[in-house]
DNA sequence: GGGCAACGATACCGTCAGGGTATCGATGCG
DNA sequence: CGCATCGATACCCTGACGGTATCGTTGCCC
């Protein structure tokens, strides 16, 4: 199978309608007509049921929707890594590390300054990003390895090795009545009046139904807890980027986030293992 | 890039030698040489050094080497999941579960049984292979979902769940002095007098240095101990498959090894998920 | 040191796969 | 029942890809 085959399923399979694929593919109808049914003829199944009406995926078209989807993103990570190893002007190529914006910036830190001092070590690259874009930076080859956050963050697919673990504080306006307790339960606060717990993005980009305010990222949310519109239960370390309007509280049963190191299981860059092995002798 | 393009380089890459990988592909050397010149043309990048006598991989060639693998296998199992989805009879495609011939055969019929009793359960193919080929045959699609053995096996680019978790026995000859205690630890047997631990193929095949026997399966391992020509450490649950001339004795330091049941991370069909949430309800 | 063999690069040519335009046939809708 | 929409078909053309012949370079060995 070719990835020009792939690329104009796929495009179909997502548009269910072969005039619009073909317009998004910059070519004409026919021609994608054409080429759908050769690799159907090849595959032998029959990926799309089309009237003349509607175009609909059959069970072997909506396998090949979610493998070819990887197997492309399989493909232009090894374009993008390839290129980059190549456009560095040393010949070693930079690292690109993605992690969350609030993530703890003192991790972040620690490492890169006891990796700069290994030697071998090569320049690192940081992106900030919301937690949705992560997995897809490592997973079409923008990125090399990512800082991510058990049990929040999916770590499918990747490798990773744990980095340290730390407990969970709920995050309340300044003042609130249960800043003057020392430590609470998941119990006082799932039903805080006025104070709901927000909802994050699905990976599909589309929120879950519940009453809380819809948020993208952390910064938002503290906005919104900062306002009265919102609690948050965060991990302990975000206590450091607090402002004076906010409180922390231990929240003991809260569930512990672990913070990972993680990289695509394939990659066996020395400067990938540099970086993974300081990491895990912080 | 095109999978043409990125199996043409795999190739050269791992021949080092243009006419060879012609020969391998079933073309002529010189469409190759072109091939290859204007995939580097592309990609900005130099793949290839070569003079007329030798050919050697660049960084980038070496990246795009390890990662055109990667990308091939992707693709690979894509067009083969896609193929199983369609000739299944039902239109549902059967599961393939693989699994090492040594693996526990009670865990693996109860998971069997208990799917099967499922509403919407599919047909379950079962393989039987030896530890390497495990995360082969699920990265190339022959295979849908794994039972493996942490830490043995890497689960390396796989979805996981834990399924259950045991200590290791030493496998020994009946009569074997040990064998009358109830228990050792690892420093009771690494040294071993004429019963060396085995040595077993890294993942390239090749077996590390040592002084105990090269095996390939654990049939292989036990026949080897029955013959008083090595000992084992392996999980419990390989009691129940001892002849009489063999006896087992609890390792207190051990690793403990765990089952987990394994599938690739994109699989989003229902087959497997239902034959995980089966497994760890088990 | 010169002839030779091996090997990748180049030149040149033929074929067919893939893309374009025009049009058909079917189907749902007003 | 006519019309608009949409995928399939017919037909043509271009260029990408593969093949053969040959060149240029480089170790190697007598």
């Amino acid at each position: 199978m070719e990835t020009r085959e792939l690329r104009y399923f796929v495009a179909v399979a997502e548009e269910l309608h072969f005039g619009r694929a073909a317009q998004r593919l910059g070519i004409a109808q026919p021609p994608l007509s054409r080429a759908i049914r050769q690799l159907e003829r090849r595959l032998g199944a029959v990926l799309l049921e089309r009237t003349s009406r509607t175009v609909t995926l059959t069970e072997a078209g909506s396998v090949l929707l979610d493998e070819g989807r990887a197997a492309l993103d399989a493909v232009d990570a090894a374009e993008r890594r390839t290129r980059r190893a190549a456009l560095s002007p040393t010949g070693r190529p930079g690292l690109v590390l993605v992690t969350k914006a609030s993530a703890s910036s003192e991790l972040l830190a620690k490492l890169l300054d006891a990796y700069a001092a290994e030697p071998g070590a090569v320049p690192v690259d940081v992106i900030l990003c919301g937690p949705a874009e992560q997995g897809r930076l490592l997973r079409e080859g923008r990125a090399d390895v990512a800082l991510l956050h058990r049990p929040f963050d999916s770590t499918a697919g990747l490798h990773t090795e744990e980095l340290s673990t730390e407990g969970q504080v709920v995050v309340l306006p300044a003042g609130h009545p249960l800043t003057a307790r020392s430590h609470v339960h998941m119990a006082d606060i799932s039903s805080l009046p006025g104070l709901p717990l927000p909802r994050w993005p699905n990976a599909d980009g589309t929120y879950p139904p519940g009453p809380g305010p819809q948020v993208r990222d952390h910064a938002q949310l503290l906005q919104l807890v900062a306002l009265g519109r919102a609690c948050a239960v965060s991990p302990e370390s975000c206590r450091t980027q607090l402002h004076a309007d906010l409180a922390a509280v231990p929240v003991l049963d809260a569930p512990n986030v672990t913070t990972v190191i993680a990289w695509p299981p394939h990659s066996r860059s020395r400067a990938v293992a540099d970086l993974v092995r300081t990491a895990t002798r912080l």
